[in-house]
DNA sequence: AAGCCTGTCAACCGCCGAGAT
DNA sequence: AATCTCGGCGGTTGACAGGCT
């Protein structure tokens, strides 16, 4: 059985007041970011220490960038969501200035939307329109489609986007490609947007998706620990 | 003007993994 | 090996603002 992370009778909720967020700016100030478990009382404050943590990074550090997203922010968002799902912690690691809350509401409020209305799966960022489909299912043939099928259903604006969103190269890969062969030693993550082709079967998206998921965790684990070793502030995920 | 609806965003909650014991 | 503590993460909720009828 755990422990409550802190005592809740005793604790604020809700939004926090100016006065609080000064505190909590002087303590940090003087003492840095040390035990969150202890800091509420230690600085004062009736919040507890989860609720600090929370605080300090999604609204004071100095480093924060607030207002609306670029147009090259969100295209980084939707490309690394492409590669690494919700774990929107890594996807705001590289986006300086940005908490991964942050960009989790945009992503909900906007990118999904957006995504949609381009007739893409959020979720899996793949064609949602149910259209016909070849019979056996290759990479060439499904490139070839591609096109058409933007062109149905979606409104001409979004159309553009979907053909952007592809970017330049017709080529369509599987979903996985992402995670193809590591042999520099480096970590080689690449960004590059894909969408994968159409599977014959529900048995083998499950099995693509387990094959992906377990490379992906690989791939960021190694990179995190990439990242730490060489004291970065951002995970390295470029070539 | 009032009520309803929808979108946005800050904050909370519960779970998980890592490290310590 | 088992258990505990803590920090961190992602999903969800609720308050609020703005638009619409």
């Amino acid at each position: 059985m755990r422990k409550p992370c802190c005592e809740k009778l005793d604790t604020n909720k809700g939004a926090w007041s100016k006065q609080e967020d000064q505190k909590l700016v002087d303590y940090i100030r003087k003492h840095g970011e040390g035990c969150w478990r202890t800091l509420p009382q230690a600085a004062g404050l009736l919040s507890c220490g989860k609720s600090c943590r929370l605080r300090r990074i999604n609204h004071l550090r100095p480093d924060l960038k607030r207002g609306n997203f670029a147009e090259d922010e969100e295209d980084l968002i939707i490309r690394l969501h492409a590669l690494l799902g919700n774990r929107w912690s890594l996807i705001a690691g590289r986006l300086p200035g940005r908490t991964d809350n942050e960009v989790k509401n945009y992503w909900n409020s906007h990118l999904r939307r957006k995504l949609i209305n381009m007739g893409i799966d959020p979720s899996n960022h793949r064609l949602s329109r149910s259209l016909p489909r070849p019979q056996a299912p290759n990479i060439t043939s499904s490139c070839a489609t591609l096109s058409d099928e933007l062109k149905c259903g979606a409104h001409d604006d979004d159309q553009q986007a979907a053909v952007k969103y592809r970017g330049e190269n017709d080529q369509v890969s599987d979903a996985g490609s992402c995670f193809e062969d590591d042999s520099s030693g480096l970590v080689n993550l690449n960004l590059d947007l894909t969408i994968s082709i159409p599977f014959t079967s529900l048995a083998n998206v499950e099995e693509e998706q387990k094959h992906i998921n377990v490379r992906a965790k690989y791939y960021v684990n190694k990179a995190r620990l990439q990242s730490s070793l060489s004291g970065a502030s951002t995970y390295s995920l470029d070539n």
